[in-house]
DNA sequence: AATCGCGCCTGACGGC
DNA sequence: TGCCGTCAGGCGCGAT
């Protein structure tokens, strides 16, 4: 499932293919993703060059002279660059044939991903326009995780993954960062000192950083397969552990269900 | 305003 | 071998 490591992988993948190319024509071969794909998505980009490839959370933005693609992987999106002659998967539901022969191919078996076109700017697109600050930029430190959380009384764990609070925070990394920082993921958010707080920041920020170093390192070229997300190489400390040791102390890590979510969290480490 | 739970979808996996 | 039930999960949205 592409986090946020993952789709800033897949963003330095693909940019150095799309960058300055023109993109030929859109092949929609399967609209119904998470929202329909737009019916005129090949007239809104056909012959239009790719200017930037940006990130958003985890959205990706292909900028163009005149609007943007808004591009979400879901649970199982990936995309590939590969010559545009290559057969279609019968998940390869999009293709967007570029004037080089290539093409930048997204695949995603469970659709929950999606493809869309904005003629205005994108960071304003209903989707974009209510997130919170990138976990990795400055804005996001203790300091605005304690303010933002006073007074909350929802589990830390699904306070961190609301995007309105800050964005790209999934369920592994989630996971993850909480056992870094010691603190429990049922803990209510308001009831986090500002020093752990400030713990909790430096986690998400060490986790995500491990994470994109990893997808970097893991031979992604995109112009093939596509290769492990990041997760595979690193090391979890607790997400799928349930049972087995902590590696810290050795007790049984736990498993809970928290927002229809599976949380893991050791006993002994975590408060 | 804050919180909770639903549903979209397919592949993997376990049990029989 | 094959069938079937269960689980996984990002995230917007509607209900409370």
């Amino acid at each position: 499932m592409p986090e946020l490591p993952e789709v800033e992988t897949a963003r330095r993948g693909i940019a150095p293919h799309l960058v300055g190319q023109a993109i030929k024509r859109a092949i929609v071969r399967n609209r119904h993703l998470r929202w329909p794909v737009p019916r005129d998505l090949d007239a809104q980009i056909a012959g239009q060059v790719v200017r930037q490839v940006e990130r958003r959370g985890k959205y990706l933005l292909l900028r163009l002279p005149v609007g943007s693609l808004i591009l979400h992987l879901g649970m199982s999106g990936s995309l590939r660059i590969i010559d545009s002659d290559i057969p279609p998967d019968k998940h390869d539901h999009v293709d967007f044939v570029l004037a080089n022969g290539r093409c930048l191919r997204l695949r995603d078996p469970r659709r929950f991903g999606a493809v869309l076109f904005t003629r205005r700017d994108p960071l304003q697109h209903k989707l974009l326009r209510q997130l919170g600050p990138e976990p990795l930029s400055d804005e996001f430190d203790g300091d605005f995780l304690y303010v933002k959380s006073r007074g909350r009384k929802i589990a830390v764990k699904l306070f961190i993954m609301d995007s309105k609070m800050v964005v790209g925070i999934g369920n592994i990394y989630a996971n993850e960062a909480l056992f870094l920082a010691g603190i429990h993921p049922k803990r209510a958010a308001g009831r986090i000192s500002r020093e752990r707080c400030q713990r909790l920041s430096v986690a998400i920020k060490q986790v995500l950083r491990a994470a994109i170093r990893a997808g970097g390192t893991t031979l992604r070229d995109f112009t093939a397969e596509d290769g492990q997300p990041g997760y595979f190489s690193l090391k979890l400390n607790v997400y799928g552990r349930a049972g087995e040791p902590c590696l810290v102390c050795g007790t049984p890590i736990r498993h809970l269900t928290l927002g229809q979510r599976s949380t893991y969290y050791c006993p002994h480490c975590q408060h």
